[in-house]
DNA sequence: AAAAATAAGTCAACATGACTGACATAAATG
DNA sequence: CATTTATGTCAGTCATGTTGACTTATTTTT
């Protein structure tokens, strides 16, 4: 198993390539690349079906799409504020509060106040929480594993920098961060439980 | 510029990987991998970023991400039925006569009665359909061309790979039909215009 | 200490795109 | 002629996104 910060400084890596890419000269018109245009319907269907097992036990807590990705979150990084789910899922307040009201109403998210800061309302999943947020991962992390293992564990590298840069380069430093933040978490955790 | 069929003859090839690996003995829980969970979020930022720009784009249409949807299908493949495109994208005859309609109403997409079979509506993009299309493509392809540089070209085909092993089992030789097809209609092309 | 900024929550109103279930029409097929 | 199929449509519902304005509690700045 790789180290995490291993794979992030191998993101910054990518950075290099392209440069040195762009240097070769004129692109190629995108729009003459066939392979592109078939990637990016792949990427439609890969997130397509990616999204259909969870939602299908969402469907049982009379929760929806969005309920999933705020639990998600939330589990893999817990005492996240409302501002960083809100700079993460790139929806309006409104959209956030009614589902997140819904997930702390039924007991699945559990809100404290910010110790330096006591407007700030920290997030934490509950013992419920966890637990169905690990049972909506586990199809999608079985799904994941599979296209892995069919990919040959050589290309995870190029894989995690492929669809790392597919993020928009403003957005990329925070999702960097995001991935580091929720594995000090994990190391933490052990001594919360 | 890589063969389509050589192209998709590799995504087989995956499959055969898979069997090997699951001769090695039971697989470790895939729950314990943190590099699972990382793909499945990068997943999930990339393809949040991906429709953004043809989000705006469409917003002056007064279109939203379902018209994009069916008018990038029907462009890419001419000529095709209402019954192939609920396939694709796994919706309701109602969701999809919707925006149908409005796609037919609104002069981006014909529709002509089947020959053999004039039951059928066989869909095509007209001129500003096929305009609009690639307008909408075009910032996905930057997107996804200055992806795969910085990946290194040479991952290519693990990445595709990949993206196809994440489609459903059951609906793999379809969206593989898909690509195939489209190629042809692409080489038809030249004849029709 | 007063004023301004910030974090969060809430109100009302609205749009989009999903869904269900039933039904209509035309054409093909047995 | 009866049935099946491909498509279109009606009516109603729900989930999730939007905007803009406003409140409350708290922190920061002046």
């Amino acid at each position: 198993m790789t180290d995490i910060n291993e794979r992030i400084r191998d993101l910054d890596t990518g950075v290099d390539r392209v440069k040195k890419a762009a240097q070769k000269g004129p692109r190629a018109n995108v729009s003459t690349d066939p392979a592109l245009l078939d990637l990016a319907e792949l990427l439609f269907f890969a997130y397509r079906d990616f999204t259909r097992e969870p939602d299908k036990i969402l469907d049982e807590f009379g929760f929806g799409r969005a309920h999933h990705r705020v639990l998600h979150f939330v589990n893999r990084r817990p005492g996240m504020r409302v501002a960083d789910l809100l700079e993460i899922l790139k929806i309006t307040k409104q959209s956030l509060g009614r589902v997140l009201k819904q997930l702390v109403d039924d007991g699945f998210i559990a809100q404290e106040a910010g110790k330096s800061d006591r407007r700030e309302r920290l997030l934490h999943p509950t013992a419920h929480g966890r637990e169905l947020a690990n049972r909506l991962a586990e199809p999608q992390l079985e799904r994941v594993a599979h296209a892995l293992n069919a990919s040959g564990r050589k290309a995870q590298s190029s894989i995690e920098m492929f669809l790392y840069q597919m993020i928009s380069e403003a957005d990329r430093s925070q999702v960097e961060r995001l991935l580091m933040s929720k594995d000090r978490q994990h190391e933490k955790r052990e001594e919360r439980e």
